[in-house]
DNA sequence: CTGAGATCCTGGGGGC
DNA sequence: TGCCCCCAGGATCTCA
């Protein structure tokens, strides 16, 4: 699974649908350690009687906009996963550790089997995301910036890509499929890249990450959004998970290295 | 500041 | 068939 920014902005936009304007009534904590709260406050009792005002989107964190200025921050890590459920479903699905009860009667959970994600809560203007990098899909993101990002740094560029706090919301897929996009190989040092192979990369991000976005995203085990529904975007995946299988650009076989303990798939034919 | 490595956690895959 | 072992993987922290 490993929600992405494409799945992370497909949640978003679901959450954003079925519980914008609903108010939490019952919250329970059945795995302490994945809750977060302020200093001197409880997760559970802080959040009873809040209105979600908006869901949104910051790198891969689902960000829940609270009626008194505080929000909700979700990182779901390898694992995790918000889903909303209608009045009377039961959950099925056995890692539920936080379960909220909704004005509507519907129940908005968090449920992961590694434990990894996190739901934050955070004091209103909490500055949280202030190290965050930029958003690869935002105006602010040109192409001058991106060319200049990469200026002295000597780290693969595909360790770079992953680095959240230089670019928000890229993980292990879409860094592999936009490397392969721009014919780029991953373990190239990134102060050693052309100025136009870097353009190439960062129409590259952006492409592959619209068109994740447009699929709703990739399900490569069992990522689902808040409806519980898969992507689509698997079926559209050029080298990510594709070892052996040929190269949908020169026919050459996927290989698959490890760069920075990240298991990576590119092309040796086309990625120089 | 930069980069490398350990850590967390458990389902599932591989080996026998 | 069943059991054991070990790996994957994002962010965070420590250390050089």
């Amino acid at each position: 699974m490993v929600p992405e920014l494409p799945e992370v902005e497909t949640i978003a936009r679901g959450l954003a649908h079925a519980v914008a304007g609903k108010t939490i009534a019952t919250v329970t904590v059945t795995l302490p350690r994945v809750v977060v709260a302020p200093p001197g406050e409880t997760f559970a009792t802080a959040l009873v009687g809040e209105t979600v005002v908006s869901v949104g989107r910051r790198g891969k964190y689902v960000v829940f906009a609270l009626a008194s200025g505080r929000r909700l921050a979700v990182h779901l890590r390898m694992t995790g996963r918000l889903v909303v459920q209608a009045p009377g479903y039961v959950e099925p699905y056995p890692h539920t550790h936080v379960v909220m009860g909704l004005s509507d009667g519907s129940r908005l959970s968090f449920a992961d089997a590694r434990t990894f994600g996190r739901m934050r809560l955070l004091a209103a203007g909490d500055p949280w995301d202030a190290d965050g990098g930029v958003e690869p899909l935002s105006e602010g993101f040109t192409s001058d910036a991106f060319v200049s990002m990469l200026d002295g740094r000597r780290t693969p560029i595909k360790t770079f890509l992953l680095d959240q706090t230089r670019i928000a919301g890229i993980g292990n897929i879409y860094a592999c499929e936009a490397l392969w996009e721009a014919g780029i190989r991953p373990s190239r040092p990134a102060h050693k890249i052309s100025k136009p192979a870097r353009r190439r990369l960062h129409g590259a991000i952006r492409n592959v990450l619209h068109r994740s976005i447009e699929a709703r995203g990739t399900s490569v085990d069992d990522y689902v959004d808040a409806e519980g529904l898969k992507g689509g975007f698997q079926n559209q995946l050029a080298v990510y998970g594709r070892l052996g299988e040929p190269c949908p650009r020169c026919g050459k076989p996927i290989v698959r290295t490890v760069i920075g303990q990240r298991g990576t798939w590119w092309c040796r034919g086309c990625q120089q």
